[in-house]
RNA sequence: CCGGCGGUGGCGGAGCGGUCAAUCGCAUCAGACUGUAAAUCUGACGGGCUUGUCCCUGCGUAGGUUCGAAUCCUACCCGCCGGA
């Protein structure tokens, strides 16, 4: 079972409120999606999870298909049984493995730059260590380097024995170094793989197909216009986003414009804190992102007053909590003095801690997000 | 008191005649991270500035040998071990 209900669209905005129904139970959106790659929040327990006010978890195809492998997870009841979850989950395809395990990887860099860098990436060239040919893509493991296959028939199978109530149409992430020459061929060999992911399913998962296109506006809306015209139940919107964040703001409205308004839409690895109010005014419905946990783990803790890098020295003068407003366990009972102590000592429960203050403000703030949106104030 | 071993940067520990401000760890400091190759990676880490194929100081202390010493010799100081 998949719905879809719009409740009230912001009067300001694009920013829309509602209510997304999956056979595992309901999210309210706008909503947070954090990620659990290997199916697991990285030290926290599905219970501990539940407490974040996480609503919905995303895990990947390419790592569950590597370890322990799908067969493994299909055999224990699915994702869900497996690791114990008993709330929505949505599996990315591996399109994005694409991109960090190839270019990514070649030119060390992530999907948004930082300065302008350029069309160096041309059409045909290829990653290092993978192969793009128009039946999918072949991968080398990061763990032992074997040859790994994956398209879109692949992803999808490898998905439905997953068993995630959302999942997702293979696509090329494109770098944000590719020319327009490169960018385009790739999105059409994304169109033509999200027309074989629809054609390959055969579970009643919902199937979210992805626009891509880069930074280039011609691109998005011709993406955003195919992949809408598709019966997908939802779609992602993925790749890079432009060689600033400025573009990104206005890339999502470009598509936005062009889907479907009654479908969810869903924003692939973005979200800084202070991108979420942007994204939410361009009317995305969730979005995934990996700052606040792998952020955590780091030491940095996101709080009402900013960011707090918990290795630094100053914070064992602090006996603060780490954001005085935030009712979260962590927050209610230990100091910045001792998080700071845990993460110089290298103690694994300084991981843990900051993970779930991180989730449970990247939670609320969303949650704030929403009741405003409510009130008619966003 | 005798014998053995050793004293190198904040710490541990390489080097054992020239290419040494000195491999490498650790600690410290700074930076990065947006569909997680990620409890990770990068950089700095004697002092100085005009940040450079730059200058100064330097391998327990003081002398010596040598064109040249952290590296060899002598004395002394300190530490550890063994013997009286």
């Amino acid at each position: 079972m998949f719905e879809f209900k719009i409740s009230k669209k912001s009067k300001k905005n694009n920013a829309r409120l509602g209510i997304l129904k999956t056979a595992h139970g309901e999210i309210e959106t706008p909503a947070f999606v954090p990620v659990a790659t290997q199916a697991a929040i990285k030290t926290l327990d599905s219970q501990e999870v539940l407490k974040t006010k996480s609503q919905i978890l995303i895990c990947n195809t390419f790592h569950l298909h590597l370890k322990p492998g799908e067969k493994i997870i299909k055999s224990s009841g699915g994702l869900h049984k497996f690791m114990n979850w008993p709330k929505p989950l949505m599996t990315d395809s591996a399109g994005f493995q694409v991109f960090s395990l190839g270019f990514g990887r070649d030119f060390g860099m992530g999907k948004i730059l930082k300065e302008k860098n350029g069309g160096k990436i041309k059409s045909g060239q290829q990653p290092k260590l993978l192969k793009i040919t128009s039946e999918g893509v072949l991968f080398r493991s990061p763990n032992d380097g074997r040859k790994i296959f994956i398209g879109p028939k692949e992803s999808i199978k490898i998905q439905e024995s997953l068993g995630a109530d959302i999942i997702f149409a293979f696509d090329e992430c494109t770098p944000p170094i590719a020319n327009y020459a490169y960018t385009k061929k790739s999105l059409k060999l994304t169109h033509q793989w999200a027309q074989i992911c629809l054609n390959a399913k055969k579970s009643k998962q919902a199937l979210f197909g992805i626009v891509q296109g880069g930074k280039f506006k011609d691109l998005r809306i011709e993406s955003a216009k195919f992949i809408g015209n598709l019966p997908f139940d939802g779609f992602g919107i993925g790749g890079e986003f432009g060689d600033d964040k400025k573009i990104m703001e206005k890339m999502i409205n470009w598509v936005n414009k062009e889907l479907p308004e009654n479908k969810p839409r869903h924003l692939l690895g973005i979200g800084y804190l202070e991108d979420i109010p942007k994204i939410i005014k361009a009317g995305v419905d969730t979005f995934d992102c990996i700052v606040p946990t792998h952020y955590g783990r780091r030491g940095i803790a996101f709080t009402s007053s900013g960011e707090l890098d918990l290795n630094k020295s100053k914070f064992l003068q602090d006996k603060k909590a780490l954001d005085k407003k935030c009712p979260c366990f962590v927050c209610q009972n230990y100091s910045r003095s001792y998080l700071c102590h845990l993460f110089r000592a290298k103690e694994i429960s300084a991981l843990k801690f900051l993970t779930f203050h991180n989730l449970y403000f990247f939670n609320s703030f969303v949650e704030n997000i929403r009741n405003a949106i409510k009130k008619g104030k966003f």
